[in-house]
DNA sequence: TAGATTGTTAATCGATTAACAATC
DNA sequence: TAGATTGTTAATCGATTAACAATC
């Protein structure tokens, strides 16, 4: 299958197909319709096969496609198959939990070390902690390209500049700052006060209809 | 201000505003005008100028707004005055984290428990960690609205499930998981693994670039 | 063949951007 | 007054949805 050109919006569709994909008992069908993964998630129809479309030509009409293949389609159309480098810095608490999640590697992620002021006591998770110093030496030497930022806010973006100054291409960003970053290097945040904000206005909107 | 009707993509865009304008030291200038904002966080000044003007009437040709009424509007605005409980389930490392995180209190958020299978040794974070069998009592006693799930993916829909029998109109996500919940029900999914498609896709079109 | 499903082409919808008038 | 900035109205863009032809 040949790479087209693929929107944001469907990109951020697709872990949730291959998600639920992974899920499906074995013993069931092999073949899974657009319009079966659409019900099950709750989504439309036409643009769940739409965006099948684009990752994978495997649909055959009246039968739809086979699920194994529908899985290694998303899975290679993501990269999931070839497995990226990341360090992260930051080892308090929200690093240690990412730093010892083992779910990462299903989605080609390979959290290499972690660095902190405080190169804390052990190794965390199996993954050392290294003083922050050494940052710059690793990254270069391990030709790291993505970066995670779990320092607190007034940190990331000295963190940021560093990260960038030494090779890196993406940043994941789980401080709660906006991140000053050159053309070409992308940060994805992952952003808590986003999802409260949409979370509490929906409760404010209950509250509102309960009166 | 009366409160207009807010598309989901503007919601989303008034926490970085808000971060933003909380960062600026005190010793400069009292106003801040759209444009400003714009160039600051790299967006489109129309696009903050639009934004602004659905939650906030201070602004002021020529002189832009005063800040501390922008940041009182948006507050207001998303709820973060008036304070909501919450629950978590699932006190693992990133349920911990998020207990332990202080920075909620900033976005009206208060954890006011976890449960767990595991009642955890002690209190973490000055917050208690009951057993899971107690959730439902203390959703219904203390008229929860909220609830964060941490469980690992295959027990996040029972307690999802669990949550909205006990009353329960908003659930954050952080298993890797899609959530079957009826009309009415929010779920918010804080998701990793959409962040990490984002993310690596990036890195291939870098790697295809330098080719 | 008939029917379910795919994939494509056209229409609709919503959000962003551009142009401009209003105002201090 | 002139210029910067706001807020609004119109135009553009992109994504979703609907309609339909193709296929097994």
């Amino acid at each position: 299958m040949e790479r087209k050109e693929i929107s944001k919006a469907v990109l951020k569709r697709l872990p949730g197909y291959l998600s639920y994909l992974k899920s499906i008992p074995d013993d069931t069908s092999p073949y899974i319709s657009a319009t079966f993964l659409a019900n099950a998630l709750g989504m439309g129809e036409v643009q769940v096969r739409k965006d099948l479309a684009l990752v994978s030509d495997g649909g055959r009409p009246k039968i739809g496609y086979l699920r194994e293949s529908l899985i290694e389609d998303i899975s290679q159309f993501l990269g999931y198959d070839n497995t990226t480098d990341a360090i992260l810095v930051g080892a308090g608490k929200l690093g240690q939990a990412l730093l010892g999640y083992s779910g990462f590697a299903a989605y080609g992620l390979n959290i290499l070390a972690a660095f902190d002021v405080n190169p804390v006591e052990n190794q965390a998770e199996g993954r050392p902690i290294y003083p922050i110093e050494q940052l710059e030496s690793y990254c270069r030497t391990n030709k790291v390209l993505m970066g995670i930022i779990t320092v607190p806010g007034q940190y990331a973006q000295e963190v940021c500049d560093r990260l960038i100054a030494c090779g890196i291409k993406a940043v994941w960003n789980f401080a709660p700052t906006h991140l000053d970053v050159p053309a070409g290097i992308l940060v994805q945040n992952e952003n808590m006060a986003t999802s409260l904000a949409v979370l509490s206005m929906h409760l404010q909107a209950q509250m509102k209809d309960k009166k």
